[in-house]
DNA sequence: GGCGCCTAAGTAAGCGCTTACAATTTGGGC
DNA sequence: GCCCAAATTGTAAGCGCTTACTTAGGCGCC
């Protein structure tokens, strides 16, 4: 303090020294280097069996756990892997990315969620973040993202996997189901049944390849069959809920003609629809045949049950996830893996009425 | 190789230097010291505007981005918040999910979700690897964890919000509905339309305080009438899905003597225990009052639309991330919070049948 | 013009762990 | 019992960034 005395070397004390047990605790207590106390975290078999036994004791009796920033550094592996969502409030999508995270969980990665933002230029903002976080490896759901978000990931080399669609618009990286063809599947049906005049009702798809394949399905499985559908039977609506189903299926009815079979792009739109159609008088599948897509669990419980497309979420989850963890630890796999989704035939569907039709 | 100069000091090379830019690229593009580049970051106001700009043009040239876990070692803050959440699939919890995530962003701070495991046994494991990813903060559903889980973060002095709940098992730091009190305004609503016989389908809670709470309210406020709910009448289900729901209706209708109404504890639970009631014949809320408890999306779109009890899910995880954040940054605030629920009337209950009843 | 003070920028010591490489021990084979 | 290779363990150099402490300029004032 005030004499002239040669001063300490510096003498850093930083921060309020808020030191948990670290590495060398237990090495120290273990009477190894903190080599050796690593060693039996990260190849235990290059550890003897009593020094590990050793080890092994002192972790849980000093109740050490790893510092994973530190572990992160040095090792440059995070074991992270991030997904951007665009909702959870979708039970199909909540329900792949529990199995997502349980399988990635089981084999010690963690998950890290991002939502997209609305406004897609600050999307790379967030796959930003998830970086500086140190994901290893990405999953987007759909191939509709702007070019910045793949340059940054290209950039990065960052492997990503993109979820829910078999890739149709130049992306092979693909695990999910076939949007297109599985529509396709349930217009086929439709047709069988014999109806000849359609109505869609669609959730917004400006950024959003599924339903746009959905979309397309429809229009070129009619188109093979030399129908179209009416301009103002194909209903866009803002959004994926039901509310907005009731929306679509309540502007459709005010068209002076009316399809026989209205198809949906989901399942909530589907319920809307029926809703909306029971409560303007009409008997669905009697008057009206409504469809939906994803088989949610409301699905099957409605009345009339719904005709949907089960999507396999927890096994697309759990695919994607084993992918993952196959691919990060060196593998090399061939995608797109296609995933089969359902149609399931319920009772919102029938053959059209008889009599005159527009 | 063979000659016997003297060995360089050990000329190391770590791994296959896969060096992406850091900040002392950074601070060589932008002639300055690696510290005064980290202050751009972390103290912009400690650097002159010159310099700033200098600096962050060779960020934005090189497109630097900041190695977490560097920073998270160095500064031994990870700016991460962990979250203990039991299922996704519920759509009250997602969106509460959603908007503690959202708020949380927005502030800079990354939200870890962790799935508590079916075996308690196994969810201080959670616990220990959130601990690991170093959060510096976990949120709860619920007070009802086991004492493990409390012991750690104690230990670990790691500040914990508990959501969904104000507390009535000893907690304080909660945010969340007075689940008792809500409940209890139901049933005095189905009181006081006549009501004298009741029902209640619960969802499994031996881990679950929130239904014990609404459940003890259903209890406590009939007693205070002088009535108590047949055990016939009480079926617990395994889960709070619509199947469910049906299962426990199913149940209570074989009973020889039939409630006039049906409390459930969630919004699945009742859609599934109306639409069971309907496929039996009876009406509702003509021969039966049916009220759920949430406010889901589905709720207000039934037929009939649900009597339930709004729960203020985005505004719940609004609260807490905001609670979060200003405790974090070193404010005090007074816990526990309530947030207000509405009973919300609608169209599936009524006055109870007149005539002879059970 | 010199001094003290304030601000801006630099220096370098870690943060807690992993791991390349060195050192030591162990185990065989003869 | 000795030598060599294999198996273990130890040593210590970072991983990329933050920040305490230091140094270097600038400025106002006497």
């Amino acid at each position: 303090m005030s004499d002239g005395s040669p001063a300490p070397k510096r003498s850093r004390v930083r921060r309020s020294v808020q030191s948990s047990v670290k590495l060398e605790d237990v090495a120290r207590l273990a009477k190894v280097s903190t080599a050796t106390a690593s060693r039996v975290i990260n190849s235990p078999e290059a550890v003897s069996a009593k020094t590990r036994l050793r080890v092994e004791k002192a972790i849980a009796e000093l109740g050490w756990i790893p510092h994973g920033a530190a572990q992160a550094l040095a090792s440059l592996r995070t074991r992270t892997v991030g997904a951007l969502i665009p909702t959870l409030g979708h039970q199909t999508i909540a329900t792949m990315l529990e199995s997502l995270q349980q399988t990635l969980g089981n084999a010690g990665y963690t998950l890290l969620l991002g939502r997209p933002d609305a406004s897609r230029e600050r999307t790379t903002v967030q796959l930003s973040k998830m970086i500086q976080n140190g994901v290893e490896c990405m999953v987007l759901m759909g191939e509709d993202h702007p070019p910045e978000l793949y340059a940054l990931l290209e950039q990065r080399k960052i492997f990503y996997v993109i979820a829910y669609t078999t890739g149709a618009y130049g992306h092979t990286n693909c695990i999910g189901i076939d949007n297109h063809d599985e529509m396709r599947k349930m217009v086929s049906y439709l047709l069988g049944l014999g109806h000849r005049s359609f109505g869609i009702i669609a959730a917004n798809h400006d950024h959003n390849d599924r339903i746009r394949l959905r979309i397309d399905a429809i229009r070129d499985t009619l188109a093979a069959e030399g129908i179209a559908v009416r301009p103002q039977h194909f209903k866009v609506v803002p959004n994926w809920t039901i509310a907005c189903g009731r929306q679509g299926m309540q502007a459709i009815l005010e068209e002076d003609v009316r399809p026989t079979a209205i198809i949906c792009t989901n399942d909530y739109l589907a319920t809307g629809a029926v809703i909306e159609a029971k409560a303007a008088g009409l008997s669905v599948p009697g008057d009206l045949s409504i469809s939906g897509f994803d088989d949610n669990e409301l699905a099957s419980h409605m009345d009339p049950p719904l005709t949907t497309v089960h999507v396999p979420a927890a096994e697309m989850g759990r695919t994607i996830a084993e992918h993952v963890i196959f691919v990060l630890d060196g593998g090399e796999a061939e995608l797109p893996l296609r995933l089969e989704a359902q149609l399931v035939i319920r009772n919102s569907t029938a053959a059209p009425p008889a009599g005159p039709q527009g």
